[in-house]
DNA sequence: CTGAAAGCGCTTACAG
DNA sequence: CTGAAAGCGCTTACAG
């Protein structure tokens, strides 16, 4: 193996002939150096082949120039877009990217953002896992992390946050059906648990018109909040046979549910499935029953996903901004870190329907 | 904001009554302590809040346990995967992930690589942009910084790797071509430049047997050789019409070529495409121009991605163990940061064909 | 403009 | 087993 190469400071100095305090001098870019020191250092350096040591740097400074990302699965689309848009900022200003999957665990994402703090990140993004109880991230606030969430909030956890305007989009998707004349539309959601009741219980209250505390609901029910409100601004009644509760993120259990879910007296004659890894399971079992869409059954789906303008006929969907989203993230997030002083900010971007050919009139 | 509370081993140990070392001690796990001092040393850490600060630890020991990544880009699922599997490991022996993207661009790659460097990773990932000159990569061998290259190789650079072995999956692509009785099967690959000579020569020494070293070709050229390879097994003679090259990493550009290759003479009756990104192209434009697979033309493609179980018929593909690559790669080089001295290894595995519904027999 | 000294938060020999 | 001291590679006041 080579020798490791290791030129200090110190050693830059001693060729150079001068103090470390100059050779760092010119080397770090901060204070003032004589062109003529300056060059002895700069030569020195190149022949020694010098490579700052950015710990030590930071050990000084008090910062890394590096953001630690806890996001559910860098291969989900969804994330890897997001994490995209996180590059994007991070490294237009210098800084790198510390990133770390929870896999939906909070475990492993209590771990993870105590990985990322020790490793000193200047801040930390995360989609956070559950939206109730977040001790690990009240916690960096008072350590003064700066924290920025993704797409989903945490009950009573005060900071920035960006994350899509999930209810107006599901009622958009959903009114696009209802105005299509259908009239018996299925949900085919997470609906991973809630504490804020059983899934009967929480209907009911957004049926009835009961102002329910949305901000922290994860997604999939803010999704479904808006496909009640689309019903009820129509006049329409909701049947609960029409919710497919799929109970975690997985594709799979879409996958195995749908075909009963259809498979039921009156069956739903258009979907909306609230996310990607939903609309994939869905697809599939579609396909497997071997129903025609839109003849047969009409969709919409959540996310635009690579395979929806792919298929024929394409997929409709609400296609969210997920770059942007990862990228206004990043943006709040240096703000935090440059010491900007603000009330927490939410930041919900709209998601736009993209009309292809999965929806037939009825 | 918060008071950024930033107790330090001197804090713990002061408050303890035990000194530094002491603190450390138990703290960092290393050494001996007596219970007595350990309890009272972890009930101050406690109360104080103490989170140890990797960074001063990681100028002391030398290493980081962060790993540095370099990928085209991490939205690509290819990279998606793999990034993956390299986080699987990194993450089951503690090792933290700076990841960038290089875009296929050197300059970007060379920039990635400078800034983990200095950012002191213990070893580096990458998917070199460029597989002829590399002055960077060859730099990091003198600084004793390991390295593995996952996809691809570069030329004069002895260094560990895994990849595919593109010249077998593609010859098996191709043979299953022939086999179902297809005689003109047009090839739709990067084959971005080279320097071993133009494309035409570039087949015409393939196709005469003359040895080329493939080793360090792009996977576009190695598969192109597969191609070339299954046609003289057969017997077959190999047409430079049916080669398209896009010339760059873009579904766009393969989408925006195929029109023209299919409007021929005597077009090709099947296609073979040689990564994600292309047959996403391909298959836009095999959908724009109203083709059925595999009725009107018959489609393998190369790399599994979600959309082609999706869609109807199934598109057959060769399957690429991605995150399996990302997870060897990573062994290997936890192995030499680990100090195992051993010649450098080439890992090339082997994808599998997946027989879907898109090749038709003629 | 430049250098000697102190110090960031830890770990590592070295005595005892 | 424990502590005083030195030191990792830088940056930061502080003199001059």
């Amino acid at each position: 193996m080579a020798a490791k190469s290791k030129a200090t400071i110190a050693d830059v100095a001693r060729a150079a002939g001068v103090s470390t305090a100059t050779a760092g001098r010119v080397l770090g870019g901060y204070g003032y150096t004589s062109e003529e020191k300056k060059d002895q250092v700069l030569k020195a350096a190149r022949s020694l082949g010098y490579r700052p040591n950015a710990l030590a740097r930071s050990l000084i400074t008090g910062q890394t120039r590096t953001l630690g990302v806890v996001a559910g699965d860098i291969q989900n689309p969804f994330y890897a877009s997001v994490i995209r848009g996180i590059s994007n900022v991070a490294e237009a200003n210098g800084f790198g990217l510390l990133i770390t999957n929870s896999d939906e665990s909070q475990a492993k994402e209590v771990h993870s953002v105590e990985l990322l703090a020790q490793k000193q990140v200047d801040g930390l993004i995360v989609t956070p896992t559950d939206t109730r109880k977040a001790r690990h991230l009240h916690n960096l606030r008072t350590s003064g992390v700066p924290l920025v969430l993704i797409d989903r909030a945490v009950a009573g956890l005060q900071v920035d946050r960006v994350g899509t305007d999930n209810i107006s989009a599901a009622e958009q998707a959903v009114r696009r059906l209802i105005d299509a004349g259908h009239r018996r539309i299925g949900i085919v959601a997470e609906l991973v648990e809630e504490e804020q009741g059983e899934l009967a219980q929480f209907m009911a209250r957004a049926i009835s018109g009961d102002p329910v505390d949305s901000e922290t609901l994860y997604p999939s029910w803010q999704r479904l909040l808006g496909y009640i409100r689309a019903h009820r601004v129509a006049g329409l009644p909701i049947d609960p046979r029409l919710t497919l509760r799929a109970g975690s993120y997985s594709a799979l259990a879409a996958e195995q549910l749908v075909p009963s879910f259809l498979d039921q007296p009156d069956r739903p004659t258009a979907l909306f499935t609230t996310d990607g890894t939903m609309s994939e399971g869905t697809m599939r079992a579609l396909a497997a029953l071997k129903l025609q869409i839109p003849s047969d059954i009409s969709l919409i789906c959540f996310d635009d996903l690579d395979w929806m303008s792919l298929i024929d006929p394409g997929i409709s969907t609400m296609s969210q901004p997920r770059l942007a989203m990862g990228e206004a993230a990043t943006r709040m997030l240096l703000e935090r870190i440059r010491g900007e002083e603000a009330p927490p900010r939410t930041v919900l971007m709209s998601a736009a329907l993209i009309e292809r050919g999965s929806v037939a009139k009825r």
